[in-house]
DNA sequence: TAGATTGTTAATCGATTAACAATC
DNA sequence: TAGATTGTTAATCGATTAACAATC
């Protein structure tokens, strides 16, 4: 077995990685040979030093004066985030979200690969959405020990939420990423994601509401 | 104008606030009277001295030996976040992740009313999603500034978010919620939140890698 | 009363930022 | 060489956790 080393790092650094490897492959695209954490750090207003340590946790090494190749570090950077290929993954809940997700095109460049849907909802079960076929719920946990899935997908209401992770976990699924607005209750060993836009949601109308006023009119600068 | 104190509290309380909501009126729908910080903190593995410390922030007084009475903290937590009443906002961009925003009926329960789309494609335009109509991009910074709009959410690719945002701030938008992958730049005083599902990913996908060999198959627990 | 819980102050922990020698 | 940038150690900052008196 290859030695992998995947340093511990800090969620904050996991979740600024993604944003460095969208500018990094603009950046390739335009023939940028190298790239120094200077650069970086000023499209996103953030500390070079901040990027410097973000960027370590790769393991990529740079060069004092010229920076970062651009191009290993993208391969170091989607290495490191386990998206150098694609995971098999179910998804349960053909609503809203559910298709958006099955929709969204670019999954596979981020280590995603959703190759089914699962549904109580008899009616859509048969379907294809986004050609992936929309299976019973119960047929869930056969599949995915058969397959060896190893990420399932939660985008059904908050009530149905845990007794789909509790499928999911008997079907030896390893990782969820859950969208429903639920606390969710795993076994030690399972990885819980969660995706909840309404956390994003309410910082944002928090922040509006100390710039306006509670009555919707904007206060003077002070 | 009434004295509406909001006060400034970090990143991480604002995104804990929404969980306790929704388990407090789950707790209320079953007709708890009140509610300890320690029950709730057990609910999701948070500590008590947290938990007490985030419900500080809503303005919200709880009792010695009882605890919190649920339904007003319920109250407090929505005028905290501003959920108390929805604010309208604009969605660019009637992409997958536009339409599954459009068809989320409980947006109106968070802060957040969309009242139309827009997109570039003329063939989207004039079709409706969810009941909003689809409007030409060109027509929003006109109907922005006479519906007094504060909220603009951009699911638009990458490459076009920038102009996007640009089109919305010169229309008097004061907060952006944005889905695209791209480092956007917001002149001073205009909020931008960003719900990128790819840093979510990142994080599930990296400690995935770390169970998991990266040969796929399990390593051995050491 | 006894004891669980609040509110608050202090200690700890971890992440960010500053400082700086090494290097190309 | 000069100076920009890396890699790394130290200082700062802020959030979490611990401790504890007040209270119902």
């Amino acid at each position: 077995m290859s030695q992998l080393k995947v340093r511990v790092v800090s969620r904050s650094t996991l979740k600024r990685l993604p944003l460095y490897l969208h500018l990094l492959e603009s950046l390739a695209d335009q023939g940028l040979q190298n790239v120094s954490c200077t650069q970086i750090a000023e499209k996103f207003d953030f500390d070079p030093t901040q990027v410097r340590k973000d960027l370590e946790a790769t393991g990529e090494v740079g060069t004092a004066r010229i920076g970062f190749r651009t191009v290993s570090l993208i391969v170091k950077i989607k290495e490191f985030l386990g998206w150098n290929n694609a995971h098999d993954a179910f998804l349960v809940g053909a609503g809203n979200m559910g298709k958006a997700l099955l929709g969204y095109k670019d999954f596979d460049r981020y280590g995603l690969n959703i190759v089914a849907a699962f549904d109580k909802d008899t009616r859509k079960v048969g379907s294809r959405i986004f050609n992936r076929e929309v299976l019973p719920l119960v047929k869930l946990p056969n599949l995915a020990k058969r397959m060896h899935i190893n990420i399932g997908i939660v985008t059904v209401p908050a009530e149905y939420a845990q007794e789909v992770v509790d499928l999911m976990v008997v079907a030896g699924i390893k990782a969820i990423w859950n969208f429903a607005p639920a606390p969710l209750k795993i076994p030690e060993g399972v990885i819980l994601e969660n995706a909840r836009l309404t956390q994003s949601l309410a910082v944002l109308t928090n922040n509006l509401t100390k710039v306006l006023g509670d009555d919707g009119k904007d206060l003077e600068k002070n």
